[in-house]
DNA sequence: CTTTCATATGTTCAACTGTTCATATGATAA
DNA sequence: TTATCATATGAACAGTTGAACATATGAAAG
C-alpha cells in the first residue's frame, strides 16, 4: 500500500501506527456533519438561545430583548437551529413560540460546562 | 426594572417569562468560553486529529499522511488544540507525539454521534 | 562546526459567518 | 378592504478562519 500522502513531506512515518489508526475513522459525511453540529455550539448567540430555551418556551422578540439583539438576528439564528432540528416551533396568532427539539442539546452543553469547571 | 432592549422593536414581550428566564443565562464569560470549546469540535480537520488520537498517540508527520493534509496545516491546529488543553505532547528526538489531554473530549464527541444516529 | 529533517510559525488570501438594514410575509383587528 | 405588528428573509458588509506557501527553529547525526 502506498500511502505515502503526497502533502506530507515527512520521510519518518510510523507505518504500524498509521494503519491500526486508518480504520477507526468515520467516514467524511459523518464527520462533517458531526462538525456542522458542533459548529451550532460554537457560537455564543446560539448558546444563549439555546440556554434560554431550556428553561420555557420564548417567541422571538422575548429572545431578542433577554439577549438585547436585533429580532433579525435572532430570527436568523432561530432558522439555523430550525433547519438542524434542535430548535422546534408553535404559531400562536402573531406570535412564534420556540423551545428546545433534542434531548442531547442539554446533555452536550452540559459535558462542554463540566470541561470548562476544571 | 426599565428592560425595554432597546434592540427589540416588538412591542409584545411575555414580561413574566422573560423575567423567569433572565436568571437562568451563565455570565457573558462563560458562554462565551463555552463556545469557544465547542468551536474546537467544529471543523472537520480538528475532529478528525482528535478521532486519530482517541486510538493511539501519534506525530505530526502521522496525522497529514493519514488526513492527507500538509504539515503545516496539522501542525496548526494542533497548535489551536494544544492551547486548548484538549491535547498534550511529547517530544521524542525530532519527532514530537501528540495525544489526548482530556477525557471530555471522548464524551462530548461521543454525545454528538449520538445525535447524529437519530 | 554543518547537514538533515521533523516540526513550528508568520504571512497572505479566499471562503465563510454573523450582524445590520431594508423589505416581505402573514396573521389579527378595525 | 386597510392598518398594525410579530416574524421572516434577502442583500451587503465587516470580521473571522483555515489552508498554502515560505521560512524559521531545534534536535540528532556526521
Amino acid at each position: 500500500m502506498s500511502k505515502t500522502a503526497t502533502n506530507c513531506e515527512c520521510l519518518l512515518i510510523h507505518k504500524d501506527a498509521v494503519n491500526e489508526v486508518r480504520s477507526a475513522l468515520p467516514s467524511d459525511e459523518t464527520l462533517s456533519d458531526l462538525a456542522d453540529l458542533f459548529k451550532l455550539f460554537g457560537d455564543t448567540t446560539r448558546i444563549k438561545i439555546l440556554y434560554l430555551l431550556f428553561e420555557k418556551e420564548l417567541c422571538v422578540c422575548d429572545i431578542a430583548a433577554l439577549l438585547n439583539m436585533t429580532q433579525s438576528a435572532i430570527s436568523h439564528q432561530l432558522k439555523t437551529l430550525k433547519h438542524s432540528k434542535l430548535v422546534k416551533f408553535r404559531r400562536e396568532g402573531k406570535v412564534v413560540f420556540y423551545s428546545l427539539a433534542d434531548t442531547h442539546v442539554r446533555s452536550i452543553i452540559a459535558q462542554g460546562m463540566e470541561h470548562l469547571a476544571e
